[in-house]
DNA sequence: AATTATGATGAGACTCAATCTCATTAAGAA
DNA sequence: TTCTTAATGAGATTGAGTCTCATCATAATT
């Protein structure tokens, strides 16, 4: 991973008070390098498998300080098991989740993006997220 | 509750090739007459209270019953607990959930509903459910 | 480089919603 | 009323995620 990711781990690490250490380094460069939508077990098992020695206890601390900071991006699927998804350079999406074979589809719409702020604002709030799920069936030929 | 009500879920049943058991019915009663987005434990305890004997067992067995069949629908709101509303003469609505308060507000936009089974076709999808929640914070004045 | 204060880690216990097991009970057909 | 079979319930189990606390490692200081 570039030192340039590295560096990015280490400023959002100082702002929050924290050390940097080698097992926060192996969480941050396996999300950074891997496909998305992977579990906590799964990046857990991953790590692992290099070599690396972490527990599932620091993975999910990790996990939290990268959520809280917004370099990582938690995502419900409703199957219990959270995925995450890394936010550095991406744009932001939603997703649609097919129901017949599990495959995740990200989609955007600032049509939508809009509307979602005005609903909360013409209600008395400000919009902090979003949770938007389309779960879909292929459509059959 | 009115014998019509009673009448659906006995068609539900029937339909499922399930018996009418007076715990199904106390479940039914239950969420009807309730307040909405209660959880599980929740509409348990009221049974019991009422000196209705039932198992948690039985409500959790029941509730997927009535969400199956659209007769109720499940919400996750992100602490870990589903939570459920009644869809008897309720027009479809999503969530704001307030993150100071934990108060649920629904909204509906049309434009919105019909963006979502356009993303999904434009994709080779069609869209059997959705999820869209808001979390939202009290504009301070 | 060695010291040291303190934050980080890890093994495994724990939590809690939800599901499962299976002996017992009850629906409802005949 | 009988009888077949589904439904129930008490409690065990599951599984993602969190917590505890003895031990370890970071990094500032000397």
């Amino acid at each position: 991973m570039a030192a340039k990711n590295i560096q990015i781990l280490k400023e959002v690490l100082q702002k929050e008070g924290l050390r940097f250490t080698r097992q926060r380094l192996a969480v941050w460069e396996e999300i950074g390098t891997s496909q998305k939508h992977r579990d906590a077990d799964d990046i857990y098992i991953s790590i692992r498998s290099k070599g690396i020695k972490v527990s599932r206890a620091t993975v999910y601390r990790t996990i939290d300080v990268l959520v809280k900071n917004k370099l990582l991006r938690k995502l419900d699927v409703g199957d219990g098991r959270s995925r995450f998804e890394s936010k550095m350079d991406e744009e932001h999406h939603d997703h649609m989740i097919c129901i017949e074979t599990g495959d995740i589809i990200e989609f955007y719409n600032s049509r939508i993006e809009q509307l979602q702020e005005k609903i909360a604002l013409d209600n008395g709030y400000e919009l902090v997220r979003h949770v938007h799920q389309l779960f879909v069936r292929p459509i059959k030929k």
